[in-house]
DNA sequence: CGCCTAAGTGGAATCCGATTCCGTTTACTC
DNA sequence: GAGTAAACGGAATCGGATTCCACTTAGGCG
């Protein structure tokens, strides 16, 4: 809520009732829509869903871009509200710790939206993995020379190093476990931070 | 549909010579025409740049996906061609070095493409940071709180929270900086591998 | 070496969805 | 309760993706 920019708290020319209801309805609609159909969904879909006519889905929001942002937005809001609430109702730890999980779990459904506009189809899918596979061996070979001449440990297999490497290139297709193991860790860390101070900070 | 990895090797029906011609020219014009006006660039410009019709870019490549594919295949083994280059006429370490950072430019490369994609527009820009921005007073005020109870140590700002857990979520515009130095301190690493055997794993 | 055939081609024709236009409806003002 | 301008819906328009088909041409064969 309250935020200065516009569409949805205070536009300079008051808003119509109707009209803010039909905005309101237009992003509840595009979510659901986009939900179901990722983010090119057909611009009339989302108008029917929401009830009203195409016209008036483009006199609110002139670019799709702008009705994405639009959803963002309110999605964010309902996070923020959501701190507010378990932040009440829990100690600061457990509220934490909850707030990350929904936390998690909208950026998790955010990024799944992303991939789908990335690809109509599914061909791109395995994309990111596929494209490693094909590199993991002829980076395994510089990486086992280098081993032989005695230059590295054998800390780090190439996969890893591809891995830490091309990171966000993988679009991840179910990165929930992983995700969800980073943020326990996370929060094992936290804990922990009173108690040792040793080996804590390894990089910036 | 023709068959799952063909196009550019092995083909069960041997292309004809002028038609295996039209398909390098179109990767080629693709790989140009997608560098300047990103994934969606109009399929007209493509066929145009390679010097041919229309329908002759559809034959070889039924989906828009397709072409894609076949440009970052190709830029895969040209990247793989590089790796065997290296090694041949460099010490291990040294071609393990150059290469890292060749595949770290490809990435980038891969990366901006990827990222002209999403938005048409400018106006998803900074939308990762911008969201951040906004969650950050939100967590950090659960930060607080957890730390006033004594229930964390001083080790993350919500800042750094944010950061580490929706990762995946920035687009990133200028990482360029921060990938050189991840790699510089990847390298750091491995190096000292045979040295110090303490403290090297932390987590898979 | 020239012919025959089917693969391959270019550009015109078609199709589909995004975007715009305009006459009508509806919420606020006095 | 009438006047007015904002807001609406759906039809009309526009642009680019995809398909179609009459025409070329590579390359095998007599």
């Amino acid at each position: 809520m309250t935020n200065r920019t516009d569409v949805e708290s205070e536009p300079r020319t008051p808003l119509r009732a109707d009209a803010r209801r039909n905005v309101e309805a237009l992003i509840e609609g595009a979510r659901t829509v986009f939900a179901r159909d990722g983010v090119d969904a057909h611009v009339k879909d989302v108008a029917l869903q929401a009830g009203v006519g195409v016209a008036t889905l483009y006199r609110h929001f002139p670019k799709r871009a702008d009705l994405v942002l639009a959803v963002l937005r309110h999605d964010v809001d309902e996070c923020v509200e959501t701190a507010r609430e378990l932040a009440a109702a829990h100690t600061p730890m457990d509220a934490l710790t909850l707030w990350l999980d929904r936390y998690c779990a909208f950026v998790l459904t955010k990024q799944g939206l992303a991939a789908a506009l990335h690809s109509g189809e599914a061909t791109f899918a395995g994309l990111g993995a596929q494209l490693l596979e094909r590199l993991e061996p002829a980076l395994d070979e510089l990486v086992q020379a280098a081993r032989v001449a005695g230059a590295t440990g054998e800390g780090a297999s190439a996969m890893d190093l591809l891995r830490a490497v091309a990171h966000l290139c993988t679009p991840g297709p179910s990165h929930i476990d992983y995700t969800r193991r980073m943020i326990t860790l996370l929060l094992a860390g936290l804990r922990q931070g009173p108690t040792t101070e040793r080996a804590t900070r390894t990089a910036p």
